[in-house]
Formats: structure tokens, C-alpha cells, sequence
DNA sequence: CCTATTTGACCGGG
DNA sequence: CCCGGTCAAATAGG
């Protein structure tokens, strides 16, 4: 297996981020609602930039000589000793990656639920916030989908909440059909947040928001993800601009940068996620 | 049995 | 070392 070297890896994420932002541009000129064999053009679009994406955030997080299968120290199975008693906690050091928070989308939302089905993996208290976070992950994570989800009740009495989306769904069956919670009270002793009535103390709290993109939406839930609502934007449908994209898009994936794969490495190294070329 | 949630421990960036 | 994000054992519930 090829090493990773510093000048690829910049290489291959340059590589990656011009294929996504192409992507985005088509994204854009995509007139809504092409369908093809009930295939939504868009949601193909939405997962070729989850796959971009989440590339791109494993790639960069790797250092040099970590593109070969990694292997985490804490899952090594060290032979236990006899003597090592088995209720001595697991040694997790190197176990996770720190995502980059580039790829956010924080929106302003009244209920947490959207279409897709969550997890609740880990609830924290936050400095100075009189509301806990929520963590969610994809319920298919297992498929390999490394979308995630941030939630916390705003402090301004408005019973809303700030949602953050980090990354995007990679897996089949992204829509869930059903209504968690009937109702607000249910959901917030769900999150079991703090009586708003209480009085905390809390600073002035500044909403700096950077790297992001801010959206207030009060209505409904149906905006409530960045992947449904992007081709909002969609106004023109200029074929050509479309065109060039896509094979500014293709042409990045099937004849990448020479100095990239001279080193032995092949084009079936790889493995994408999903066939999505398939129906283009 | 299985899957989901809870919750304190753990990790690592700043 | 602090704080926020994640892990994973214990627990809940179908």
C-alpha cells in the first residue's frame, strides 16, 4: 500500500475541493426536479458532495504516512496479562479524529426533527449556556454515512433551537417516515434541558458565527437541511455551463493529476461510495 | 434478543 | 489545563 506523502495529499485536496465547488456550481444551475428512473438529479448532486466532502475531511485530518489502512493504537488488541485486571479502562488515545468545522450549517429551527433519522450520542453541559448541546449522529452510520447533527435551545425564550449540520448523509434511505415527538413539551424532556425558569447566570451571549452559513427558518421543518434546500437557488439552466461542469466534475475523478497515481497507485484503489454516475 | 439512550470518562485542540 | 466533542458501558425498552 502507497504512503501518503505532504505534496500529494495537497495535491489530491486540491483535486477535491475543485471537484466540489464544480459540484456546487451544478448544483446551482440543476433546474428543480429532474427526475431520471425516480432518481432526483438533486439528490444525486447532495451525495456526490457528501462523498467530496467527507473525503476531503478524512483526507485532511491524515498525516503523512496514514493513508494506509488506519489502525488505531486503543484497537490493537495488546495481549492482555493475567494479571491486568479486565475492568481496567481502555486505553482510547488516538481513537478519533477531531472533524474540521468547515462544511457547517447552522440553522434556527422550532422543532429538531427533519427528514432524516438521528442517534443521540453524548449531551453536554456548555459554559456560560443555560441550555445542554445534544449530539446526534446518522442511525446509518454503519452504512458509512458520517453526517452529524448539533442541538441547542436558544436562551431568548423563543423556544427555538440552534441546529448545527456537520457533513453530509452518504447513506441509502436517508428519510425517515415518522414524528418523534407530538409536541415541545415532549421533545424538550426528551433533551432534557434545564427549567428555562430558572435563573442562571449568564454573559452576554455573542453570537459570533463564522465559517457557516446562517439560515433563520421559522416555518417549517422542510427547509430544516442544507441538502434539501439547495437548489433553491437553482435559477438558470444553461446547458453549456451545465455541461462544462460535469466534465469539470468527471474529469477530475477519472483523469486525476498525474503526479498523483505515478507512484503506483491505481484508479481501483479506490472505492467510492455510491455508483452515482451510473444513471448520468 | 436487539437497538436506542443515558451519562461519566476520555481525548485533544487551543 | 479547560472545555467541548466523542466513546462506550450500563441501562432502558421493544
Amino acid at each position: 500500500m502507497e504512503y501518503i506523502s505532504s505534496s500529494n495529499k495537497n495535491i489530491w485536496i486540491g483535486e477535491l475541493i475543485k471537484g466540489r465547488d464544480s459540484t456546487k456550481k451544478l448544483q446551482n444551475l440543476l433546474p428543480r426536479k429532474i427526475y431520471n428512473d425516480g432518481v432526483l438529479a438533486n439528490d444525486l448532486v447532495v451525495k456526490i458532495l457528501g462523498s467530496f466532502s467527507n473525503t476531503l475531511s478524512t483526507l485532511s485530518s491524515l498525516g503523512p504516512g496514514e493513508l494506509s489502512p488506519v489502525i488505531s493504537p486503543c484497537c490493537n488488541d495488546r495481549a492482555l496479562d493475567s494479571d491486568e485486571i479486565e475492568k481496567k479502562p481502555k486505553d482510547r488515545r488516538g481513537c478519533y479524529k477531531r472533524r474540521k468545522t468547515e462544511d457547517s450549517r447552522i440553522k434556527i429551527v422550532d422543532t429538531i426533527e427533519d427528514e432524516f433519522a438521528w442517534r443521540k450520542y453524548g449531551q453536554k453541559e456548555i459554559l456560560n449556556a443555560k441550555f445542554p448541546r445534544c449530539y446526534f449522529r446518522c442511525t446509518h452510520k454503519s452504512e458509512g454515512c458520517k453526517a452529524l447533527k448539533q442541538v441547542q435551545q436558544l436562551e431568548d425564550g423563543s423556544e427555538k433551537f440552534h441546529v448545527t449540520y456537520l457533513g453530509y448523509h452518504t447513506c441509502q434511505n436517508i428519510h425517515k417516515d415518522t414524528q418523534m415527538f407530538s409536541d415541545t413539551s415532549a421533545l424538550k424532556f426528551y433533551l432534557n434541558f434545564k427549567d428555562p425558569n430558572i435563573n442562571y447566570s449568564s454573559p452576554s451571549s455573542h453570537s459570533t458565527i463564522t465559517n457557516a452559513n446562517i439560515t433563520h427558518s421559522s416555518e417549517r421543518e422542510d427547509d430544516s437541511n442544507a441538502q434539501s434546500d439547495a437548489h433553491h437557488l437553482a435559477t438558470s439552466n444553461d446547458d453549456k455551463q451545465s455541461i462544462a461542469l460535469w466534465k469539470d466534475i468527471i474529469g477530475n475523478l477519472e483523469s486525476p493529476h498525474e503526479d498523483i497515481f505515478k507512484n503506483g497507485i491505481s484508479v481501483d484503489d479506490f472505492k467510492f461510495d455510491e455508483n452515482v454516475f451510473l444513471h448520468i
